[in-house]
DNA sequence: TAATAGCGCTTGTAATTACATGTATTTATT
DNA sequence: AATAAATACATGTAATTACAAGCGCTATTA
């Protein structure tokens, strides 16, 4: 589907990261040198190094000078406020998505506390509600507005335990870059109470999110609302 | 007091920021290009486009092929979710810090929800409270625990109104390199009540971090409570 | 006049080379 | 045998060069 070609420091980064994330590499363990790596992949040593960035960057591996890459292992937790949208920060073995309101064209009144353009207004939106469930348990409760510009026949996509962030990246060549989120404790509404099977007491956490994408000045919006409970949220920096 | 001398790319990175929070290029301006850049500081593009590209990571710009790097302004709001503490992601100004236990010695039993080593837990640790408010809101309640090791009269500092990762630079030349952190949502207890000045049923964002750094094996780990009431917590990815 | 082809700018990727600096082991010295 | 110096090897920083690819303006052309 994706036929764009990777550059080779994207092809090294997800490879190690499939090896450490398979346990092929320990935790604990060094990598391979920096040289060796450049041996290995046929490339040299600033392609590896920024690979090896990367993988330090997303929590992979640390770096000692005059050691080497120390493997840190795959970055546990429910990292939701790392790169990658929820499924790629769990693996989805756990991860199921329930489909509450499925992709369909709104106005565009409103995307939570970011600002949008009168351009974004304008096209209306994509709007869908979604219920993320890990080992059956309902986590994840999200919000999802995305402008309704260039994106033809997205509500006919099947979203039901498929990945949001890869329909984006197959069928429309679109790659989130980045993203800023607010976080806040709400204490759950009623129909939080009732997706997320708690009292109204419970405290629950609120993200408001924007995605960047690769395509210039579109970015979209959801709002996940998390039972933080029993997974707890996790991330890196 | 600190010596160190820094690489090149870093001093072009601090500069830029500098430059851009100070409003010398606005929100929406392009960068000079990488090569004006080069010439304006005497290195090479490798040297500028690694500066840029922790300022794209740190939120301070955006870049687009064929045409620049765009100025996207200060990362605004209550930044802990990245990089820096508390001090540097809100820019001194508002902040002030009110120490409620001064930092002392004691066992080291526990690291919140972290683990910790045997080697740690005989050294023990330096204890402290503090709260952070924002033009005079009390909003950050926090718990820091440091393994007491190779500090030297730590606890002889004066933290009043000073940022703990500056006296651990300056002081002892640790940086902090990253980090973990968990985020839950929680009640306020009776303490916090009182610390915040809230009723009983707001709900409390309680961060659980671990900070890594230059020194082999030597992280610490805070506790920290937020009122998010008020400000919001914000993070870019 | 309107579409387009070209050009000059930009950033993106990548190879190559050189030296600095931290770590750990080995070797030589006391 | 204990200490210190030498070493090999790791990552860190940096300059240099080359080409690819995206953006926007201009001038050419239909």
């Amino acid at each position: 589907m994706n036929t764009d070609k990777k550059p080779q420091h994207t092809i090294v980064y997800e490879t190690l990261r499939k090896h450490i994330s398979e346990g092929i590499y320990a935790v604990g363990d060094l990598l391979p040198s920096e040289n060796d790596l450049c041996a290995t992949y046929g490339v040299t040593r600033p392609t590896i190094r920024k690979a090896l960035d990367k993988l330090v960057n997303d929590g992979f591996i640390i770096k000692r000078k005059g050691k080497g890459s120390i493997v840190k292992g795959t970055p546990k937790g429910v990292g939701i406020l790392s790169l990658g949208g929820t499924t790629s920060a769990l693996g989805s073995e756990n991860l199921t998505t329930k489909i509450l309101i499925k992709p369909e064209i709104r106005p565009f009144e409103s995307a939570f506390s970011f600002d949008i353009s009168d351009h974004e207004k304008e096209f209306g939106c994509i709007y869908m509600e979604r219920l993320r469930l890990i080992n059956n348990d309902p986590v994840f409760y999200d919000i999802t507005v995305i402008p309704n510009i260039n994106l033809p026949r997205f509500t006919s996509h099947n979203f039901e335990n498929k990945s949001l962030f890869n329909i984006l990246r197959e069928s429309y060549q679109l790659e989130v870059t980045g993203g800023e989120q607010k976080i806040q404790a709400i204490l759950a509404t009623e129909k939080i109470q009732d997706y997320f099977n708690v009292s109204k007491d419970q405290p629950i956490i609120q993200l408001d999110r924007k995605m960047d994408t690769s395509r210039p000045n579109f970015s979209f919006y959801s709002q996940v609302f998390c039972n933080a409970d029993k997974y707890a949220l996790i991330g890196t920096f």
